[in-house]
DNA sequence: CGGGGATTTGATAAAGGTCAAACTGAGTGG
DNA sequence: CCACTCAGTTTGACCTTTATCAAATCCCCG
């Protein structure tokens, strides 16, 4: 984090997506308590939020860009473990300390940070705000358990229609056919857990059969949505 | 569940795994407010503790025995997105309705189900409550992280190894080289996205190598855990 | 002692990983 | 302003791995 943090801290900016579209209550609270101890952090394309082996010092919240949560073997290979977007928290999967990192994906991203201790002492006296806490650590293994389903798909054209879906449906642009997509092909491939190759094949195959078309490398519109649902076999019909 | 309730609780028997033993704070308080809460439950194997698109009533705790969660898909084709086994939290992912189910893989499977419901104005009324609530859910999230890096692995045999790693350290016979594996050869191809065959074939395979040795289908010996762990390429060294 | 699902083994073919090379596009310096 | 650079992306050829189909074997349970 090289840029200056805003220690004073904006809570509508913050608060803007604290209940993404997909929580079934809608609370119209207009600042949690836990904003209160929000501290923003800008990071660069690349850039660690948290590294891994790092001690839990906080709970994460994405605020806008996105960033991708990831682990590094020895030999050099990377998996991906999950990528954050606006509104997801992160960061309560560590006990003793931090098994992956967290980087940054998009220059200029924003997290909310919450110190752990002052959180778990405002929940325990704030019923709402550990009512929040476990929402957002139960969206987060809501989340985990689609993409458990997702990763049992076992073709590339499984795969790549689910992960299409996925990011239409976390995607910021709910209204239109158009996604963009933040993470480079390296970063698909490792998150879905397939070769680079296969991952751009598979995107030209769809775009050749016209299921997608792309607007950029990174802009891909959905042309045929029930294509990709019908590709992913009705496993991801309901979630 | 065709066996009669126990509507009586039994404390002791409900607690007794309350702290998986890779939980950092170990808290002596004997019983939990939670814990009187619990309905016990006794279930068949292969019989459902919840069915998909069921409401959600409860959250539940998996005290002996083992269960599988699960998706099915429209073509038949079977996701298993989690294993439970004692201590094991379960249930909290969904919101609207049940996404999966869950069923029983070992006969007189015993299941703690909490209403949710009633748990929710506990966990707003007692602090410690809410915070052994937040730690479950926490415990599943990782859970998850370490299942999505074991599904990243590429090759069967990194696959399967990371897999027979994974249920040694979840067993209850921690001292000993031995695990019971509770679930069936096609329950485990379902859980790493592979074909029964190749699962049988890959088993076979470290058979061969004295990687494991067998005393009966179900259960494995793990007679070089080192091997094992350098097949899964050290991602999953520090889990 | 069968009966039938579960498991293992075998043969084959398709899918995807790997290596290699060409292409693209955004940023850099002449 | 344009050539250059380099990482990211795409395409091609080849070959390993694993899914698939088929059949034999095991073993739990009545």
């Amino acid at each position: 984090m090289n840029l200056t943090e805003a220690k004073t801290f904006n809570p509508a900016m913050a608060v803007m997506s604290f209940s993404p579209p997909d929580s079934t209550a809608c609370r119209d609270r207009p600042l949690a308590a836990l904003e209160r101890l929000a501290i923003l952090g800008r990071y660069d394309t690349g850039e660690p939020v948290y590294r891994c082996n790092d001690s839990i010092e906080h709970w994460y919240r994405l605020v806008s860009g996105a960033a991708r949560l990831a682990a590094v073997s020895g030999d050099g290979r990377r998996r991906i473990v999950d990528f954050e977007f606006p509104g997801d928290f992160f960061g309560f999967g560590d006990f003793c300390s931090r098994q992956f990192c967290v980087e940054a994906m998009v220059a200029g991203t924003l997290v909310a940070r919450y110190p752990r201790s002052s959180a778990e002492r405002l929940a325990d006296a704030d019923p709402q705000t550990a009512r929040n806490i476990r929402k957002a650590a139960f969206q987060s293994i809501a989340r985990m358990q689609r993409r458990m389903v997702m990763l049992g798909q076992t073709s590339a054209l499984e795969k790549v229609s689910a992960f299409l879906l996925e990011m239409s449906d976390r995607s910021q642009h709910c209204a239109s056919s158009a996604v963009f997509l933040p993470m480079s092909r390296y970063d698909i491939a490792d998150y879905l857990a397939m070769a680079v190759e296969t991952v751009s094949r598979t995107l030209t195959e769809l775009r050749i059969r016209q299921t997608i078309a792309f607007r950029g490398v990174r802009h891909v519109c959905i042309c045929n949505r029930n294509a990709l649902k019908t590709l992913t076999s009705g496993l991801t019909d309901r979630l």
